[in-house]
Formats: C-alpha cells, structure tokens, sequence
DNA sequence: GCTGTTGTTTAGGTAAGATTAAAAAATTAT
DNA sequence: ATAATTTTTTAATCTTACCTAAACAACAGC
C-alpha cells in the first residue's frame, strides 16, 4: 500500500508530536491554536487521522501519535531541520528567517532524497537553531527513540535525562508523578 | 496587494506559457493534456486565471499570458530549472530523475530565495537537460524576453533567432507567414 | 448551405479541508 | 451539588479544484 500522506496531514501529525512531548497529550485547542485553524477543523482531521491509525484519537480528552504517526511526523521534523541548515549554511540566510520557507520544504521528498540531502549537508547532528536532527530510522543522538510518556509499560525501568519543556508547571507536575532526572 | 498564487494556478501558467512558445495560443485541450485533467477542468481555471488578469481568455479559441502571467510563468520556470541543477550537481541524482522533485520544489520560494539558490549554484544558464534558465529579470540568455508572437505589433521589426519547437509542421507554418530565420 | 466531427463550455456532483454557530460534554467555582 | 465557564463536537455551509455527461460552437467535407 502506498503511503499517501497529505501536506495538511502532515502539519496536523507534527504539531500532534510536538504537543505530546511537551504535555504528554495534544488537546484539540492546542492543535487548533499551532495550525491557526479553529478546533472545529481539528475535530474532523483527529477523525481522519485516528482512522488511518496515526493517532488514538479519545472524544473529549485529546490525540496521541501512533507508533505509524510518530515514524511519520519524526520523519517531517527531520526534513525541517535538514533544510534549515541548507537554508542557512548554503543559501546564507539568516537562522530567524528559515522557518517559514522549511515549513514549505519539510513535504518535499522521500527517504532516498532526504538521505542525499542530509549527506549532502554532512550529516548534521542538530539544526540552525540547535534542535537535534533524528537520523534515517528516526532516532535522534544518543540512540534514545523518542516515545510518548504513556507508551511507557509501568513496570519497565528507565531514566530521564531530560526534558524538552521547561516550563514550570509542567516540572511541578513531573514532580507530583516522582519523575525527577 | 499579495501576490498569492496558487500550486495548481502556477502549474497552469507554466503550461500555458510553454504551449503559446510552441504553438502561438494555448488550447483547452493541449493544456488539458498537459496537466492530466479534464478539458472541462481546464476551462474552469482558465476563466479564474482570465479574472486574475494573468491569461487572456477567448472562448473557444485559446488561452495567452498577459505580461503579468508571463512574469509568473517565467518565474516558476526558473525555480524549476534552477532546483534541477540542485539536485544533479548537489545530490547526485542522476538527470533524468529530477523532473518529478523538480515539478514540487519550483512553487517554493520567493524572489529572494530564488536569487540565493541561483547564487549558491554559481548562477547557472542552463539546466542539466541543456534548457536555459531565465535570470532574475525573466530574461533568457541573450537578453532577449520571451514573448508571444502575438504580442508583437506587425509594424515591428524583429529577428527571428531560434524557435523552440521543431517540430516540421510548425517550421512549415513559418514559412507560410514569410517567416525565417 | 447543410451535415458530421472535433473541441469547448455548461450543469451538476464529488472530495478535502476549512468555516460559523449551536449543542453537548467536561471542568471550575461557588 | 449545582451553576457557570471552558472545551469539544455536531451540523450546515464555503472554497478550491476536480470529474462526468450533455449541450453548444467551430470547422471540415460535400
């Protein structure tokens, strides 16, 4: 089956990652508000994207990345960041301004391409900005997949070697739950 | 005012700019093959783009560029040649694998983002397939802006230098109309 | 000047993705 | 616990761009 993914399917799964890292779960305003669409819309593309199975979608409560969508949006992410630094190593824009023009390049291209992309680029590990590039199989450095919190069995072991959301409300709530670093 | 055209917009006004080169006017059906759509589609779009003031639209003869469509086409074009050199030169792809990546990438970017690509590939005059890439003026190699012949006044001298379609029966109506080079 | 073929347009419909406004569920406050 | 507020969903509609089928022009041959 051929994996006929839309631009705007797309931007929803990436926002949808990107919300889950920070809070765990990606609330249907908080969707609305990164797409600048009303919730409304979020509504419908959940439906559709829960139904493709790139999300477990639950009424009222918010989505979560299937394992499928999150191989999906890791792959947009890092398509994003490989051409903001041939943005700004190669056509020397400035780092603030690459974003709205990678926005557009992130839905260009298949594995092949993206591959001679990052090694035309020499296989950068981060992006202008500093953010880490994931590597052909997704995994970003350090060999760690990144994973939702709640994909986690409570029995299994592991450690937290950081967080990508500092914001302190969410570390007071990693407190209450005995996650520390 | 924002100059805001669409993917499927630009992909018509390329066409048609290459359709008039060839033959004088774009017809309904030529541009529909072209595109892969219906001749019905195309009459659809072709009012929207005679509304947006970039085709002049006669109907049941033919679609031509304005100057402000032409600029356009002109435009998308050279995103598209200047994106094909990217892609041989820089990712290796071989050259005739590029079209499909190139067809995606040639609606990205604007003026300025164009200006810095055609830098960074050492300001190319040709693409890998050997077609000229227009420079940021829209002006071909030899400072000749391409137009259509019908956009010529009869009183006007001009020379004919090269045509870009050989095919004979087009040289035939050449000759019919006194014209040689 | 008719007639038939070809090319174009009209009319009605589909699909994706978005909107607004109203209804329903969840959450917060009293 | 109940009322008020916030969030999500539903329902109906819009836009863009496409399709099929039928009606309509243009032009060829006779």
């Amino acid at each position: 089956m051929k994996n006929t993914v839309s631009i705007s399917q797309e931007n929803y799964l990436k926002v949808i990652f990107k919300l889950q890292n920070e809070h765990g779960i990606a609330s249907n305003q908080s969707i609305a508000e990164k797409l600048e669409a009303t919730p409304a819309a979020v509504t419908g593309m959940l439906r559709k994207l829960a139904s493709l199975e790139w999300v477990e979608h639950t009424a009222y409560h918010g989505a979560v990345l299937t394992p499928t969508g999150q191989r999906i949006a890791t792959a947009i992410i890092r398509k994003h960041r490989l051409w903001e630094v041939f943005l700004v190593e190669k056509l020397k824009f400035k780092w603030d301004a690459v974003h709205q023009w990678a926005e557009e390049l992130e839905h260009i291209g298949d594995n092949d391409f993206t591959d001679r992309l990052d090694a035309f680029l020499g296989c950068p590990s981060t992006d202008p900005h500093g953010d880490p590039i994931p590597d052909a199989n997704g995994d970003w450095a350090g060999n760690e997949r990144v994973i939702g919190a709640d994909a986690l069995s409570p029995e299994q072991m592991f450690t937290v070697r950081g967080v990508s959301n500092s914001a302190s409300d969410f570390l007071r709530h990693l407190d209450t739950l005995n996650i520390h670093l």
